[in-house]
DNA sequence: TAGCAAAATACAACCGATTGCAAAAATCAC
DNA sequence: GTGATTTTTGCAATCGGTTGTATTTTGCTA
């Protein structure tokens, strides 16, 4: 900027503020500073900048992925995740910090947000990670966390409605004539926990012919494998299967499949994500559009709000039954 | 700072010595500000670091998934480079911003490394970007591109063996028995390429009963399920599919099963990546297992070295054949 | 053309650390 | 106890921008 200021003839003030665009410069002040700019391929230094701003341009995605996290880093959730968040970052010229403690130890969250290095925070999942985010002071209020709406939480929570995907999933196999119901996945997790009591209410005081039982899984697909394989051994007999997960449900259809029973036709399966691959497997997988994309702007917009200094509220995201051949085909 | 270096009656360039260890401050002077600083919660401004010390420790990384760079975001391949370059990079300290430009014209590169933002930077795939790398000037040296290998390429490729790849590919299926190839993706793909030439090594010079035929498609799996779809209505025969990664194999197999072949009796698959799904579906996906987690290893120890001004070479990560019910099943 | 308001530019402080060098304090040898 | 050495600490410049305020220039009116 220096060297720009001495090719044109005026003030590094006035250098700065024609790059900003500033008002204050004369236009053919501003042109040729801009000419000159660009001819010589300046860039502003961003390092400087941000410590005069007390401000990064800089968002942080902490995705905690550590087994005691029940997460799977592989689940191609997270990438729609963070392509979701990326591209909405992207429309408040913030850059976005990717961050995956892969143990419960890493304290990402302090450093990142008390360092400067990130304006905000955005936590996928609030499993194990309440202390934390409570032991961050004034800084947990540049922190926005993506979960399942739980009454403790006394953060902000954007999320899907995972009462209502649930509950649709119910519905769903009530009206295929599904009763005995497997749910597979950890209802610990609060965000399960919605969907496996959204799916309970559908038969709630109702003759109760129906049957839902739990199979208790991480978001691991092996672990999901061969819990529905030890399943199938046994003597429970079901005819519906409802996976926390697409991972998971792709996992259940294959151990089902390698155990003869056939999809839909023996057994349905409902999954939940909408993951890419879900509309790519035969039979194509029914499942729960959580609406990804939306979610990460959401998340986004109202990590801005709280930096700029807004109240905000919680928000839940729509949510949508997409129906494939995994529960109606055959 | 300011502040610590207040409350110890110290001054703060004995305040940031101790903080950072260094051997000029008194142990027991170190030990006390040390407390003070833990006490207080105090964390080092990373703002005022970065200027000063003119580096971020932080790396980008740069995934072009417009629609003309052929790559397609929902490719669960690329949730586990960024996972294993992200931990790579957290082994030397580095903080990772992940960019995905969703136009060829964002010039992300540029911005994030004139700027200062990213001390270096990692792009994945080639195309389109060359001319980009290009426009970068000295910068350039402070950039790894994750690829296949060209001769054409004046900037520091990483990448797994394709050719090798394509060549294991093509003797598995000779090996089965399999000589009427169907090899699906984009040969003008620089990486797609090196596969294709691979798998047609194994024929070459040999008698010529095996016929390769080439079915462009970008990595879309919808893309791919449509012109296998077309494919099965044309006229000609094949006995196996090679797809370019593994979300298209998918894609592939799903074609083939709703066109009632059956996979792999009457059409064996591979596909490339070895993906976590390739695992989960039915048939299990015979496929190329790359190791995205060394690659991403290598991708990041390569830039940390051009970062340090050292030379270096491209380099060539080892490709593994995983054979699944896809190809040997049934 | 003088006088005044408005526009444009320059000056200088500041953001919060790091680091070379000078100064002070502590340790040692004799 | 004095002088030389080694440790330890403090001073002040620096990184490269941004921005409040002062100053100069321009343009306008009478």
């Amino acid at each position: 900027m220096s060297g720009l200021a001495k090719l044109s003839g005026v003030d590094i003030s006035t250098v700065s503020r024609a790059l900003n665009d500033s008002p204050l410069v004369n236009g053919k002040t501003k042109d040729h500073i801009l000419k000159l700019a660009h001819e010589t391929g300046y860039a502003i230094n961003a390092r400087a900048r941000n410590l005069r701003k007390q401000s990064s341009q800089t968002l942080g995605i902490v995705i905690p992925v550590y087994p005691g996290s029940q997460q799977n880093l592989s689940d191609p959730f997270f990438l729609e995740m963070i392509a979701a968040v990326s591209q909405a970052a992207a429309k408040f010229d913030y850059d976005l910090i990717i961050n995956l403690p892969n143990s419960p130890s890493e304290i990402a969250e302090r450093r990142l947000l008390l360092s400067g290095k990130a304006d905000g925070l955005i936590v996928i999942g609030q499993a194990g990670r309440i202390e934390r985010l409570r032991s961050l002071g004034d800084a947990a209020d540049r922190v926005v966390v993506w979960g399942g709406m739980i009454e403790a939480a006394d953060y902000t929570l954007v999320g899907s409605d995972n009462f209502e995907g649930g509950r649709l999933v119910g519905e769903h196999l009530k009206n295929i004539g599904r009763h005995r119901v497997v749910f597979l996945g950890d209802i610990d997790l609060p965000e399960v926990e919605l969907r496996y009591n959204g799916l309970m209410s559908v038969w709630k005081g109702d003759g109760a012919d129906a049957s839902v039982m739990h199979v208790r899984s991480s978001f691991d697909g092996h672990e999901a494998y061969r819990q529905m394989l030890a399943l199938c051994e046994g003597a429970e007999s079901f005819d519906a299967v409802f996976a926390a997960s697409d991972v998971l449900a792709i996992a259940a259809i294959h151990a089902l499949q390698s155990k003869g029973l056939r999809v839909p036709e023996d057994v349905a399966v409902v999954g939940y994500d909408n993951i890419g691959q879900a509309a790519m497997i035969s039979p194509g997988l029914t499942t729960i559009d959580q609406n990804i994309k939306l979610g990460g702007e959401i998340l986004v917009n109202t990590l801005v709000d709280k930096i700029a200094g807004n109240p905000v509220r919680a928000t839940l995201t729509p949510t949508k039954l997409v129906i494939r051949g995994s529960t109606v085909g055959g």
